[in-house]
DNA sequence: CTGAAAAGTTGATGTAGATTAATTTTAAGA
DNA sequence: TCTTAAAATTAATCTACATCAACTTTTCAG
């Protein structure tokens, strides 16, 4: 049931997520020294921390297989869930302002992640003008996604948000080369409520309604999308046939 | 009224800016070369775009006074305010992973900016490591704020997040040596409310009762913070006394 | 496999802040 | 300066989603 369409195990020069990580736009030669300088960890198991706010910070992680969720505490010691990060994904970027970091990391599930000394990776970066480029790069996307994110929560309704969070996780998976319309998101509803600014009552009920109306199923972990163009409406990414047709801008 | 404590008209070498713009940590002879790359642009009157969505990315700006609002439209094209940037604070980074800019920048009031082209500090930055850290550190933290800000809006009530936001502001100004319990901020009480996920109406409740209980008064651009204490409290700042005291986390 | 705890579901009720509307104040061009 | 549109204020009403509560399902340690 679980579908991992390729295996991300290998080196640098042939990880299929090459592109989307830091080795994007490197030529043979830089894509070996960056492989040199890759830690790659045994996997996390559930449960596991990759980093805890409060831990010094030294290395940047990309994620291979598996899935990590980063959050903070507020005053009265709730979760904030900052986001949710797959194959593919850069965690970490936000803490190389600072000496230790301010964010937890844990593991969702069986997790691999390749560890990047952020010593090294700039030592490297400044003589590879691409590589820095891409790092900045990298940076910028994180700043744009975490924009998005906000205006999610305070432009969207709750069904809104819920379409959106699905939608935007089966386009990764897409991306990715992985089957997009069935896949496992070891997620709870509890934590995609959290990320949502939502209770779980109420993604429940969503959840409730998009099965009703076979658009989407999810039903222990296992994510099954059954109508993607239903879906996409729903997330307010398709423009519904409307009178007033918004000019495009942004 | 106005009080501009400092001009900031100088070169980067004598800039009271330099410790939190790119200058920082930069030797003599590094901070001339930065100096020799900057564009100081004659002043923005108020509602000049510094750069539009759409407009190609050459260049990141540092603000030496005024204000700039950054802003995208949603899909109803209503506004969505990502930041207000004030002395000292550097606008454009979230496209330098674009070709083109994603957001709008506008000058609030008369407003004067550095403008450093990309390619030229990136081209710096390869041959002076702590330049190329100091934009990672700029970048990261920009990363963090945009986190804060969505914990504001999901986390804090309406009265938090309006005391929050005239204590966060007065603290920038504080921290650029400038008054902080007296400053004009040509900021619409309707552009609060739209950065603060709230209406005007309930901008302008709680600011009636800030000023009627001697805390805030804003009239007319001006804001004036009476009870300094008071507004902390009321931005959820500082523990109050309460039973549960929470272990400090995050 | 078992059973206790955690997670999820479903329905009834409550509320912070939105919406609507009417009025006053402010600002900016002529 | 005057004129008029934009902005801000204040009060009455409404609503999307939270909260509360009771129950079912899933998970996982032993």
């Amino acid at each position: 049931m679980t579908n991992i369409a390729v295996q991300y195990n290998s080196s640098c020069p042939n990880c299929g997520l090459q592109k989307i990580c830091f080795a994007n736009g490197l030529g043979d030669s830089d894509l070996k020294r960056i492989d040199e300088l890759v830690d790659r960890k045994p996997s996390l198991s559930k449960g596991d921390m990759l980093f805890s706010s409060g831990d010094s910070f030294d290395s940047l992680f990309s994620i291979r297989a598996g899935a990590i969720k980063v959050y903070s505490f507020d005053e009265n010691n709730l979760e904030v869930i900052h986001g949710f990060y797959l194959p593919g994904d850069i965690v970490g970027m936000e803490a190389l302002a600072f000496q230790n970091h301010h964010f937890n990391a844990v593991a969702l599930d069986v997790t691999s992640v390749c560890e990047i000394p952020f010593q090294q990776l700039t030592e490297l970066a400044m003589q590879v003008p691409s590589l820095n480029l891409q790092i900045f790069s990298l940076m910028s996307q994180e700043i744009v996604s975490s924009r998005l994110h906000s205006t999610l929560l305070t432009q969207k309704t709750a069904e809104q948000r819920v379409a959106y969070f699905i939608f935007t996780m089966s386009n990764k998976y897409k991306s990715r080369g992985y089957l997009h319309t069935r896949f496992r998101l070891n997620v709870l509803h509890r934590d995609v409520a959290n990320y949502l600014n939502l209770t779980p009552e109420t993604v429940s009920r969503i959840l409730a309604k998009f099965n009703k109306e076979h658009i989407v199923s999810w039903k222990r972990k296992e994510i099954h999308i059954m109508d993607e163009e239903q879906l996409k409406v729903f997330a307010g990414e398709q423009n519904p046939p409307s009178e007033k047709a918004p000019s495009e801008k942004d």
